[in-house]
DNA sequence: CGAGTATATGGTAGCATATACTCGGTGCCCTACT
């Protein structure tokens, strides 16, 4: 099968981008697949052309129902590909009917469907009847981003994907440091994934941090910077009040702006939404809401007024602006106290009595339990019981198999000690990102360097294209010394903070992706007087 | 943690200041009501 043939055929496509061709070849020919590229890298088309070819129903899981949408329509102008479904709350039970018996009568199909759709009994049944031959996950970085906490479905569909047959599954994201594809891969339950990775490092993007002490001179001095900047962009904020105060105060210095977040109304989203793309506002004053599938490739910058949570949140943000190619810039205001150790909304503790209600009723069920049956037998939220199972099983004190979820024999105390410890060191992991947000701000080097070095990319020189470099601070680093003892991506084992993975090493000290701890830097002169790391025996 | 709001205090009037408390972001879905 000629790959570019099939392109061609399916979407008319006259070429395929680097990456593009690799990544369909290997799902045509069974394997998974992990994409990681920007976002108008062509990313849908991976899934798109194996899918015309496959035929049969392919599966896309995405994060909202305007993404669906907006799939939905592109495809349906393509004769050359299967038709598309959207399976969602606001599709009608006349249209899920032609639906139905459209694919149940064997025709190809593709539907889009929320992570939420996959936990529920009746659609994973009739799903399971059909021919699935593609499953994709469309911003697969939910999965590690939301999964935990907010959308704890997404953390269940590695067990779909089984139910339905264990087709090939593709899964396509803009941006993922390598523990997150790590993730990626195992709650997917990935087997020997082609990892495609393409256009990480996005040279035409300037970056500046601009550190400030009170709250009054941060206000003015980033609104002023928006001002500056001129033309199309993004101003990220923290709360959704403040939204509406820049965009009012950005207004007032003449600037198209509108304000954005998620408890506006629906119609008031699509407004500011629609007129950002169409150019009738320039500016776009958002929280984290605002972002995915904007598809507009002249965005000039993005300010941040607050600190993200992530770089990985950060580099994705960021990434939205200059897709055209041409200069761009990505500015983050700061204060020291917006680092403060309990940064707000760290995973919530977990609900002790949750935990144990649901361990002691999957215990009463010795062959296991539905999920959906569970969520229907206790009396408590469906994502409190989810997230309740996730952590339990990621304890080891449930195991999930064949859709199943049995208990692991050991007491309900236990159980309950595991899971807290498990949702413990997850905040504690959470929390390092957030340092590393720190690092990213306070550094003396090259921003870009740091920024591609936490994603798993080396930058050799300076970049010369932020502010560091060009204040003349930062330099190449100093080389690790020969023989080194802990080259990058060693596994190592710290006394006290267990195992972990040696991201970066420089002269005088070690960056270490520890698994329960997070990440830590490490001075090389600790770890080489006090003996603080073993290197782990290669696998 | 920090910002913003609600209640309490002090001295005997309205109000300034202190202390206590709450909330902060991302979206699916379903149900009840217009």
């Amino acid at each position: 099968m000629d790959v570019r043939e099939a392109a061609r055929a399916a979407l008319g496509f006259s070429s395929l981008r680097p990456g593009q061709e690799e990544a369909m070849s290997a799902a045509l020919e069974g394997r998974d697949v992990l994409a990681v590229m920007p976002t108008g890298h062509g990313k849908s088309a991976l899934y798109q052309v194996p899918a015309a070819v496959l035929g049969g129903v392919t599966v896309v899981v995405s994060p909202l129902i305007a993404l669906q949408r907006d799939q939905v329509r592109a495809l349906a102008s393509h004769p050359g590909v299967p038709r598309p479904w959207a399976l969602n709350s606001t599709s009608s039970a006349r249209r899920l009917e032609r639906m139905w018996s459209s694919l149940e009568a064997g025709d190809p199909g593709f539907v889009f469907l929320a992570p939420e759709q996959l936990a529920r009994e009746d659609v994973l049944a009739r799903l399971a009847t059909l021919a699935v031959r593609l499953f994709v996950v469309d911003e697969a970085h939910c999965i590690s981003a939301w999964g935990h906490d907010f959308r704890p479905d997404y953390l269940r569909l590695g067990s779909a994907v089984e139910r339905l047959g264990r087709p090939r599954v593709v899964a396509l994201t803009a941006t993922a440091s390598a523990p997150v594809r790590e993730e990626i891969v195992e709650r997917l339950g990935l087997r020997e994934p082609v990892v495609v990775v393409r256009g990480f490092n996005r040279p035409n993007i300037h970056l500046d941090v601009r550190r400030e002490v009170t709250d009054g001179d941060k206000r003015r001095d980033v609104v002023e910077c928006v001002a500056a900047l001129g033309g199309r962009g993004l101003l990220y904020v923290g709360t959704r009040k403040v939204t509406t105060t820049y965009a009012h105060a950005l207004r007032e210095r003449g600037l198209r702006a509108a304000a954005y977040h998620g408890g506006l109304k629906a119609d008031e989203r699509r407004a500011a939404h629609e007129q950002f793309t169409t150019g009738s506002v320039d500016v776009v004053v958002a929280t984290s809401a605002f972002g995915m599938g904007i598809d507009r490739a002249d965005v000039r910058f993005v300010v941040h007024e607050s600190v993200p949570a992530s770089p990985d949140s950060y580099y994705q943000e960021i990434g939205r602006a200059g897709r055209d190619g041409e200069p761009s810039s990505a500015v983050l205001f700061y204060r020291p106290e917006d680092f403060g150790v309990h940064r707000f909304h760290g995973a919530a503790t977990p609900d002790v009595d949750v935990l144990r209600r649901v361990f002691a009723e999957v215990s009463k069920d010795d062959p296991g339990v539905r999920l959906a049956e569970l969520r229907g037998r206790l009396d408590l939220p469906a994502r409190r019981v989810t997230r309740a199972v996730n952590l339990l099983e990621q304890a080891g004190a449930l195991r999930v198999a064949r859709s199943r979820v049995s208990a692991v024999a050991m007491t309900h105390q236990e159980a309950v000690d595991a899971a807290v410890e498990v949702s413990e060191s997850a905040e504690r992991v959470e929390r390092s990102r957030t340092e590393m947000m720190r690092g990213y701000a306070e550094t003396t080097g090259c921003r870009r360097r740091f920024l591609l070095g936490y994603l798993g990319e080396t930058l050799d020189d300076p970049c010369g294209h932020c502010d560091t470099c060009e204040a003349g601070l930062s330099e190449a680093p100093a080389p690790a010394p020969e023989g080194e003892s802990f080259p990058v991506d060693s596994r190592v084992s710290h006394r006290q903070w267990g195992d972990g993975i040696v991201l970066s090493t420089e002269s005088d000290r070690l960056t270490v992706l520890f698994e329960r701890e997070g990440y830590r830097v490490l001075s090389r002169e600790a770890v080489e007087s006090e003996q603080l790391l073993t290197l782990a025996r290669p696998a």
